[in-house]
DNA sequence: CGTCTATTTGAATGTACTCAAAAGCGGTGG
DNA sequence: CCACCGCTTTTGAGTACATTCAAATAGACG
């Protein structure tokens, strides 16, 4: 079926030819235009999104009309609302294609028959989760700790790729600021 | 040997006696002092920390000497420096008792025993950092979206139990800003 | 080419920090 | 059991960071 999503569950597990042809059967390919939204906010989020061409992004819109990104999902990325995923319940987030992407969808209930099946997908996601865990413990330390202009210097540095596909409104709506903002920083960081 | 990490384990799978038994064998009771510090900011993190009674914090101090606190742990949770611990890396946090309390000890070397010969454990795990993840998820949107005084209330109750035990300075270092900002906060969310 | 949105700029305002000093509180030792 | 000590909390003045609003400029896209 796919190449990249096979590559990336062997990055942390090992799966026979018919395994993986089992594992084909679970997923579905879905090719999304730019702008595209995938999970729109309120709505309960079955689908587990892995991104195999293009990007996506994961944002909020409070009741001010303020939007926050939470995460950006380039090639071989992993991205959903996990907590309405999770737990079934009213996504808060709204995901959307950056640019015209091809993903892969894993959806809950199969999930749970991979799980089962395939108990080797606890320890895949197991890693998954781990990993994520630490990115957004991260997160939380440099929100609290680092000033804007840190944590904006921070960002491009850790993801240059990201910074190619995306607008500055989008970063100061990760980083959570203003556009304005951001562009005075800018400024004032490049001097 | 310990009853609330036994609980804690059959909220998301079911073990044997025997295997218990064998769990129990990797597993070491830890008795702390208040004050005590069971990982400090520079050393490798190879202990995977279960609280059965008491409390503990999790924090960075950076150059300046601010201390910011990533997270607190009361009975019943798991703390460590996640990202020391699985990578085996130079850990950023401190983490210390807030009171008297009693640990269960998981060493990094016997977790991967465990997911070895009980490959229920990478389900446990698994399910473990999900959670975290979603946590942390919705602490990044909190902290980029919400005004602190919001933040602030927010944490009052969603932690109450916590609120019980720490300062208003350690609440300050969580929540990112100054332990004189909040007391302002405070005085004006009063009124 | 025209339209729509992103970015920049600046002034005015509000949020949060720094520093310093006073008040409150808890623990410890006498 | 009280007095003292150290730390937390409060208060306030001055400064720096960040937002809002408005307008001008620049880019992207059909």
């Amino acid at each position: 079926m796919d190449h990249l999503i096979f590559e990336n569950f062997s990055k942390h597990i090992t799966l026979s030819d018919s395994e993986k042809s089992y594992v084909s059967s679970l997923l579905s390919e879905k090719n999304v235009l730019k702008k595209e939204v995938l999970l729109r906010q309120g709505q309960t989020c079955n689908k587990f999104f892995f991104v195999e061409k293009g990007s996506l992004q994961a944002f909020n819109i409070n009741e001010d009309g303020k939007e926050s990104t939470i995460m950006f999902a380039l090639s071989d990325w992993w991205i959903t609302d996990m907590d309405s995923f999770v737990n079934q319940t009213t996504s808060n987030l709204t995901i959307a294609a950056l640019e015209d992407s091809k993903l892969i969808e894993l959806d809950f209930a199969n999930l749970q028959i991979l799980y089962k099946e395939l108990p080797v997908f606890e320890r895949f996601f197991r890693i998954l989760f781990q990993n994520a865990y630490i990115r957004e413990q991260r997160r939380a330390l440099y929100n609290i700790s680092m000033t804007t202009e840190e944590r904006y210097l921070q960002f491009v540095k850790k993801y240059p790729a990201m910074v190619e596909k995306i607008t500055q409104k989008q970063i100061a709506s990760y980083l959570g600021v203003t556009p304005e903002f951001l562009s005075s920083i800018k400024k004032k960081s490049a001097s």
